[in-house]
Parts: C-alpha cells; structure tokens; sequence
DNA sequence: ATCTATTCCTGGCTGC
DNA sequence: TGCAGCCAGGAATAGA
C-alpha cells in the first residue's frame, strides 16, 4: 500500500531514469486502470518526475502523466511484462511496465484530482498545519487520511503518527490542544522522513522501480501489531475500525483528550 | 462540513 | 489436499 514515504522511494529512482526519455508508445492492457486518451503522452517527452501526494507525476511537453498506484501498483523499470501488467510504455531506452494485481490505482492525463490535494505534510509549517487542524470536527484520523486536509498520509502513517503523538485515532480535531496539534505535526514529519530514509515499508507486496523492498515494516510500533505489547507501556496494541478502516493503536498512551 | 455505507478487486488467509 | 468464504483498503460516491 503505497503511500508517501514509498512513492517517494519510487520517484527518487525513477526521476533521473526518466527525465529526457521520449514515450514512443502507450499500451494500455486494461481499461478501468488507463483512459484511451493516454495515447496523448505517445511521442512526448519525459522532462521531469515528482511526486504530488501519492501521485507520481510525469511532467511531459504538453501535459502532465500522474500515476496512483493504489493499493498494489507497481511501476518496474526495463522488467518483464506478467499476468498483472496493465500498461506498458516504450521508451526510446527501455521500457516502464504498470503492474497492479488489485487494479485499483489510476493513470490519468491531465489528472484534475491533483489541484484537490491540500498541503504536503512534510513542508507544512507547524502553525499552519494546527490552525488547520483545528478548525476541523471530524475525527483526528480520518482527517489525516483525507488527501484534501493533507496529500500522502495513508494507513500506515496515519496510526504511526497518532501513537508518537499520543493522540487517540477517535480524537476530535477541533478538540485538540496547540500543544498536542503541534506534537502532531512533528510526528508526522518525523515518521515519514524515517521511512523515506528507508525506503518505506514493505508490506503485501511494495517494492520500488528496481524490485527493491524497504524496511520501515520493521520499525512500525502500532500498525499491524494488534495484540503485541505497546512498545512504550506493554499494554497490548488494540486494532479497531475507524470510519471503517483497521486502526492501530495503544489504549493507554493514546488518549483522546 | 461531516458522517456512514457501499463499491471496486484479487491474493492470501482461515476453517472445515 | 481442496475449497468456500472472508478480508485488506484508497478513493469516489450516494445519501443522511
């Protein structure tokens, strides 16, 4: 499940691979995943990769590519194409492969879901990012889990960060203090710049442009660990649902005031 | 603005 | 060993 920190990991190996490289040609193997209108990008060329959220980003001469990989999409550098292959794109030198076995992400042209993104949570300033957080009644996860309050945080990092902030994942927004909204901040800074440095986290099955799995899955305190002891208390890690999606969290350092 | 529920999809797991 | 049934979950969507 790619989310910030991997598709950070991605771009960052794909960005000087294929800036300058010419698409030649688009294949598009599955329709819900790519529109025909993709064959636009056909004949263009790559002038840079970024990353906008958890969408990767081809600024091409016309137009931009943008890639969601969802839950299980994969972008594989000169591999070769298998059953889960949804669109290839030969390149002048070589040849980038789209494979998703759930097919749940999306390539888009032109994508508007882009100008809905709110802010990156890693540039984000910590006054700006409390009033924001703030001003909002939802729950403090679901918050944090929709990409127009902040792009890039998922499941993962969203339990990581409640836990090093000591906020419960049911926490009113609105309801959080300066202090604990700012202790929020730096931890989701913290936990996602610690999993860029490495790599990101490898569960199902992620692994970056040259098949490489990153090892942040072992450095995971909360997510995944339901009935394991809380590393700072021993209490046993909770798994709940949360505006229904698995939540992770400790019962005892979390508190929801 | 914000909530809940539903939909998409398939490999991998559970339980018999 | 085989197989049915369930589950994970990002984001769009509908409806309250």
């Amino acid at each position: 499940m790619p989310e910030l920190p991997e598709v950070e990991t991605i771009v960052r190996g794909l960005a000087p691979r294929l800036a300058g490289r010419r698409v030649e040609n688009v294949e598009v193997l599955c329709r819900r995943i790519a529109p025909r209108s993709l064959s636009a990008v056909a004949g263009q060329t790559i002038r840079a990769v970024g990353r906008q959220g958890k969408f990767i980003v081809a600024e091409c001469d016309r137009g931009r590519l943008s890639i969601h990989l969802g839950m299980t999409g994969k972008l594989l550098l000169d591999a070769q194409p298998g059953p889960h292959t949804r669109a290839i794109f030969t390149l002048d030198r070589g040849v980038l492969l789209y494979d998703d076995i759930r097919q749940f992400g999306r390539i888009e042209w032109n994508s508007r879901r882009l100008a809905r993104l709110g802010p990156d949570p890693i540039e984000i300033e910590g006054g700006p990012f409390i009033e924001r957080l703030r001003a909002r009644r939802s729950m403090v996860k679901p918050l944090l889990l929709n990409q127009s309050f902040l792009r890039g945080i998922g499941n993962i990092y969203a339990d990581e960060a409640l836990f090093r902030a000591r906020i419960h994942p049911r926490a009113i927004a609105s309801g959080l203090s300066r202090a604990r909204a700012g202790r929020l901040h730096a931890a989701i800074r913290e936990v996602l710049l610690e999993a860029i440095d490495q790599g990101g986290s490898s569960i199902s099955d992620y692994v970056d442009a040259d098949g490489r799995e990153g090892s942040f899955q072992d450095r995971h305190r909360v997510y995944g660990r339901g009935g394991e002891p809380c590393p700072a208390c021993k209490t046993a890690i909770r798994r709940i649902l949360v505006a229904q999606r698995g939540t992770h969290f400790c019962p005892r350092c979390q508190r929801r005031y």
